[in-house]
DNA sequence: TAATTTTTGTAGCGATTGCTACATTCAAAG
DNA sequence: CTTTGAATGTAGCAATCGCTACAAAAATTA
C-alpha cells in the first residue's frame, strides 16, 4: 500500500480526534498540518483539497463513534424507550461519547446552512444514530419503533444543545423530567 | 441623538435580518458592511471592533425573539406541558419562529466551544426561552415547574437539530411521539 | 464667521486564507 | 546503474481578514 494511503488514514484519525477537541472553528490547512504533524504542503498531498480532508475527518468522527455506540449498550435484550433513554444519555452525555455529540450538533447546526460538506454528512450521522436506537427497542411494530426513536434521539440531541449553556443542576433537572415523562 | 446613535441601530437592524437569513459563516466585516449598506469603514465606526458589533446583533436577535414569544401566547390561561409543546413546537417550527431557533442552536454551538461573543450570549437566550415557558406553565410548584420548562426546551432544541437533517415526514413522526408521551 | 467636533471616504498595512509552481530527494523497477 | 514515479521541502501567489492612518467634508458650537 502506498505511504499515500497509509498517512491519509493516520492523518484523517488524528485530525478527527483534534476536532473532538477543538470544533470546526479554527480549521486552517496550516492549524490542521499542525495539528496531525505533518506540513501543510503534505496534507494537500494526502487529500486533493479542504474539502475532502473535512469530508474524510467527518466520516472518521461518524464510524468511531457508531464504533462507541455498538459496543456501549448490546442490541439485545431489547429495551422499553424510558430504558433505552436512561442508559443513552448517561452514555451520550459521559466524557468518551460528549464530544462526539457535540461535533454531531456543531455539523447538524452548519448543515441546516446548507454548507459544505456539513450538509451532505450530517444525515448520515443523524440515521446511523436513529438505526442503533430502533435496533434497541423493544418495540415491535416498526412504524411505531421508528417515531419512538426519533423521539429519543430529539430528546438526547436536545439535552445537547442545552448542555453547552446551563449548568449541570439544571441538565439534571431536564434529564429527571424527561424520564419521569417517559415512564408514566 | 447623534447620528451615530441611530445608525449603530439601524445597522444593528438589517443585519439581525442578514444574520438570520444567513447565519453566522461568511461574516467578514466588508460582507456584513454590503448586507448593512453602509461602508466597511463606518461598521467600525459605528462599532468598535467585531466583536462589538457581533454582539450587538445577537442582542438585537434575541430582543426581537423575546417580543414574538411574548405576542405569540399569552401569559393566561396557564397550560400543561402537553399544551404548551404542541402550540410551542408548531410556533418555533414556523415560517416566523424557524429563523430564531436556527441561530439560537447554531449560537449555543459556537458557546459549547467557548466562542467570543456566544459563549457569554447564549445562556441568555437560552434563560429567556425557558422563562418565557415557565410563564405559561400551569404548574404550581415552582421547582417541579422549572423541571418541566427544562424539559420542553429540551424536547423543542432537540427538534430544531433534528429538522436541520431529516425530512418533514420523520420530522412529524418525532413530534408526533413527543405529543403521545407528554399525552399519556 | 471662526473654531471645533462629528461624520465619512480613500487607501492600505500586516496577517492569514486555500492552494500551487518548482525543485529536490527517495525508493522501486528495468 | 539507470530510469521513473512517488514523496517532500521551499517559496510564494492572489484573495481575504480585522483594523487603522490620514484627511476631507459636514455639522455643530463659539
Amino acid at each position: 500500500m502506498s505511504k499515500r494511503i497509509i498517512q491519509r488514514e493516520q492523518v484523517t484519525s488524528r485530525l478527527a480526534a483534534h476536532i473532538l477537541e477543538n470544533g470546526f472553528e479554527q480549521t486552517s490547512l496550516r492549524n490542521l498540518a499542525d495539528a496531525a504533524g505533518v506540513s501543510d504542503r503534505m496534507l494537500l498531498y494526502y487529500f486533493t483539497n479542504k474539502n475532502d480532508l473535512l469530508s474524510s475527518i467527518i466520516l472518521k468522527i461518524a464510524a468511531e463513534m457508531a464504533v462507541i455506540l455498538a459496543g456501549a449498550i448490546p442490541e439485545v435484550p431489547k429495551l422499553s424507550p424510558l430504558e433505552l433513554f436512561q442508559q443513552g444519555a448517561k452514555l451520550t452525555m459521559g466524557t468518551q461519547l460528549r464530544p462526539y455529540m457535540k461535533v454531531s450538533i456543531e455539523i447538524s447546526a452548519r448543515a441546516g446552512r446548507g454548507e459544505i460538506p456539513f450538509a451532505q454528512l450530517s444525515q448520515g450521522m443523524i440515521d446511523g444514530f436513529r438505526i442503533w436506537i430502533e435496533a434497541r427497542l423493544e418495540t415491535q411494530d416498526l412504524e411505531r419503533r421508528r417515531m419512538e426513536a426519533l423521539m429519543l434521539l430529539a430528546m438526547i440531541d436536545g439535552l445537547g444543545v442545552l448542555s453547552f449553556a446551563i449548568d449541570e443542576d439544571d441538565l439534571m433537572k431536564a434529564m429527571n423530567a424527561l424520564e419521569r415523562t417517559l415512564a408514566r
